[in-house]
DNA sequence: TCATCGTATACGATTTATCGAATATGTGCA
DNA sequence: TGCACATATTCGATAAATCGTATACGATGA
């Protein structure tokens, strides 16, 4: 049971130290959802499957394969660099970035088949924004 | 595989990512990202951390676990089941909920290891808000 | 039927992510 | 040094997820 004082709402985001029983395990849970939170974007997730398929890229090429203003590539980069789905290597002007861990071609993997088995009901959900 | 023919007429909302070189593909890269945006929440990553290792739970028991308004867990319920990660079991009054789909383990498992491995970047991401 | 318990849904309000546009940094070369 | 190219950063505006509160639904038993 958890009958500590930590209930529900207001804590949790004033927390400064996490001392609190359950707090550690809150702090974990929510460094995990943001963790995971790098494959939840079109942008970031066609980065990481663009750059599990060809290895390495350089910014130039990702833009020019995805379609989207090199800004938001390069702020999304930053981002999965930051949590250590990417790597970068830096060659002239130009940077090349590729995967930096296999866990997250991993995670790809597992997604791309759970998306394949449930493929109308995330379509139906996508599409009544129920979600 | 989907059928090859993309119909006209479909429901092909304006966004960046809609006409755009890759074409075809970036309908399931924006169905990818939402489905993994599944695991990039606290409740819900809460229940599914919670189902994972308990095997099965109430909605009550979730609730009392997670601590935070039973609305709230019920809703985040809704889309879990609506993506294939967790199924429903009516028992009486009581609704149990359990794993789905054992690849939502996997996803799990990969997650924590590589926030294990980038603990302090992930930590100061969350920090400076810079993600 | 009514009351109760467990669970689900609706909806306005708030927070948060994402975006576009302008601009800064950084590298190589004339 | 100055210019051209590739990449990174900043910031206000917009869109979206998340939340709290109220309430509706469903099953059980008196």
């Amino acid at each position: 049971m958890k009958g500590t004082g930590v209930r529900e709402g207001s804590v949790e985001v004033a927390s400064p130290l996490a001392d609190v029983p359950v707090g550690r395990e809150v702090r974990e849970v929510r460094l995990l959802a943001k963790l995971l939170d790098g494959f939840a974007n079109p942008v970031r997730l066609s980065v990481l499957l663009l750059l599990a398929r060809e290895g390495e890229a350089s910014v130039g090429k990702l833009v020019e394969a995805i379609g989207v203003p090199q800004p938001r590539v390069s702020d999304h980069l930053r981002c999965l660099a930051w949590c250590g789905y990417v790597r970068a290597r830096r060659e002239g002007p130009n940077v090349f970035y590729s995967i930096a861990d296999e866990r997250v071609i991993g995670v790809l993997r597992l997604g791309e088949g759970i998306l394949a088995d449930n493929l109308e009901h995330v379509e139906a959900c996508d599409v009544t924004e129920s979600c």
